[in-house]
RNA sequence: GCACGAGUGGCAGAGUAGCUAUGCAACGGACUGCAGAUCCGUGUACCCGGGUGCAAAUCCCGGCUCGUGCUCCA
């Protein structure tokens, strides 16, 4: 297998290279001060697609991903409510929790807390100061990027001086104890009432870029094989751990391939608070439902921006209930078979692995998804049931097993059977007002039959007439 | 200003040199009393201008437009 992963620090697609036998991925987390967005869900989302297709490929990986439970942002939520900021940041962690597991985000085997790694942080933070790559001001401990000029810009092609002509007024409330407005903070001493820990230099807390360095090392080492997060993320949080890690351990690169996934716009606007078009994940599950969020999302590939409307909306949906359909029609996940031998679904696989393994083309795999959804929906109608079971089997490998965009076997056992029960409640009054229809057809008093019609809908019951007579089905799970 | 990315049919969105992307919508057809679901079929698509090639949406140069970032950010 052959994945080439867009890298951004090289910015281009380079084939995957690890050393030992498994790869490491880590990828910077939710900082939980409120509920989270579909930008988090799209970067969980990509993350987890990239270790579904590696293990799908027969590569053990180690995914680590953190939560960043101490900031700021949450301690201005803590005040405003009034309650320890652990209160606001563990709610938010937990409905996080929840909601991955409705998107089929697979569990990471670790997610580290900053809160549970502060040893581990200003260990790092002494060698840096010993070092001589951080200083210690009045209002905390500052990594001075004076001493690795060149690592300066390894993500974003930034130099020194250009952020510094553009960073404009910004620049004053960054840290008032700094030598240099592009040096960032390390730890920042606690102001009274707030949460701390104590440390050699004073008590307070992390700043942000350390944490996901000090993580890392605690899982990998002084070295990880893919490393990234969101796209808004490169700079200056990614760059600052190259800075941090790389000068720490002396050993680079500190990440051997950089991940960044694209921003979500909405409505062709930047999502954000002020616009008032803040999606959160519990919010569009509800709209929607997770797996039609998780079907948008990656419809795109993960690099490319988003623009979340209605309009991809009401398409995933189509297309999902579409994909699900199919599959109950044939007579759900039990009646997967292998589909070795057929030619078009061979070839369907064939396209499928080679856009995966193109910097994981998720747009592809959905296209040739889409075209085993048309070949099952026709197996189905011409009663081809080996066609169709092979048609399942291919659906269940690739958009459940690699896409995740299928639901577990119980769903369909559930909706089966519900269904079933409700069909058997239901069957003595659908056949009666089937056969009062077929009445009213044949003496063409359509209007009647219409009007029966709409009484089947009501009941949840839709109706095909074909030439064999009138088909009914219970839709309405 | 600087950096990074993008400009494909009505819409979304693949495709990095020659062969149908795919889906939605539209239109025509099968089935139907009519619809619905499903299936079949149809459509001058590649921002502009140069260049290289037998051949360019795809490579090179120049331009235009848009998006994002420049220490809150997934």
């Amino acid at each position: 297998m052959t994945l080439r992963l867009y890298d951004t620090a090289s910015r281009r697609k380079r084939e995957i290279s690890y050393s030992g036998d498994e790869i490491t991925i880590y990828a910077c987390g939710i900082t939980p001060y409120s509920p989270s967005h579909i930008g988090h869900a799209r970067q969980a989302i990509a993350f987890d697609t990239l270790v579904r297709w590696l293990n799908f490929n027969q590569i053990d990986t180690r995914y680590v991903t953190n939560f960043t439970d101490i900031s700021d942002t949450i301690i201005d939520a803590a005040k405003e409510e009034g309650v320890d900021f652990t209160e606001i940041s563990n709610r938010h962690i937990d409905s996080y929790v929840e909601s991955m597991k409705a998107l089929n985000v697979r569990k990471a085997d670790a997610y580290p807390r900053v809160t549970e790694s502060i040893e581990s942080i200003i260990s790092m933070i002494e060698k840096l100061v010993d070092k001589g790559n951080a200083y210690v001001a009045d209002d905390g401990v500052y990594f001075e990027i004076d001493t690795a000029p060149e690592k300066y810009g390894a993500l974003t092609g930034q130099t020194l001086e250009m952020v510094r002509s553009g960073a404009g007024g910004r620049v004053d409330k960054t840290g008032l104890g700094k030598r240099d407005h592009r040096d960032f903070a390390l730890w920042k001493f606690a102001k009274p009432d707030e949460p701390s820990w104590e440390s050699p230099y004073g008590a307070g807390r992390p700043g942000w870029h350390i944490e996901c360095s000090a993580m890392v090392f605690d899982h990998f080492g002084e070295q990880v094989d893919i490393h990234g997060g969101g796209s808004d993320l490169m700079f200056p949080h990614h760059e600052a751990e190259i800075f941090q890690s790389e000068c720490c351990h002396g050993i680079k690169p500190f990440a051997r391939h950089w991940m960044h996934n694209g921003m979500i716009n909405i409505d062709g606007e930047k999502m954000s608070k002020s616009l008032g078009n803040f999606w959160t994940i519990t919010e569009a599950i509800d709209a929607v439902g997770a797996l039609v969020l998780r079907y948008a999302l990656i419809n795109a590939p993960y690099r490319q921006p988003i623009d979340f409307n209605q309009v991809l909306l009401d398409d995933a949906k189509k297309n999902h209930a579409r994909l699900i359909g199919a599959i109950m029609e044939a007579g759900g996940p039990t009646t997967a078979a292998s589909w070795g031998g057929n030619d078009i679904l061979t070839e369907a696989e064939k396209k499928l692995v080679s856009g995966m393994n193109d910097d994981l083309n998720t747009r592809v795999a959905i296209a040739e998804t889409q075209s085993v959804v048309r070949i099952l929906n026709r197996a189905n109608s011409a009663g081809d049931e080996s066609l169709s079971n092979s048609c399942v089997g291919w659906l269940l490998e690739f958009a459940g097993n690699v896409l995740g965009i299928i639901p577990d076997s119980d769903f369909f056992a559930n909706k089966m059977a519900e269904r079933d029960s409700k069909i058997s409640s239901i069957m003595d009054e659908v056949k009666a007002l089937i056969e009062k229809r077929d009445i009213a057809r044949s003496t063409k008093n359509w209007a009647e039959a219409d009007n029966i019609r709409d009484q089947l809908l009501g009941l949840g019951v839709s109706i095909q007439d074909t030439p064999d007579g009138t088909k009914w089905d219970y839709s309405e799970v």
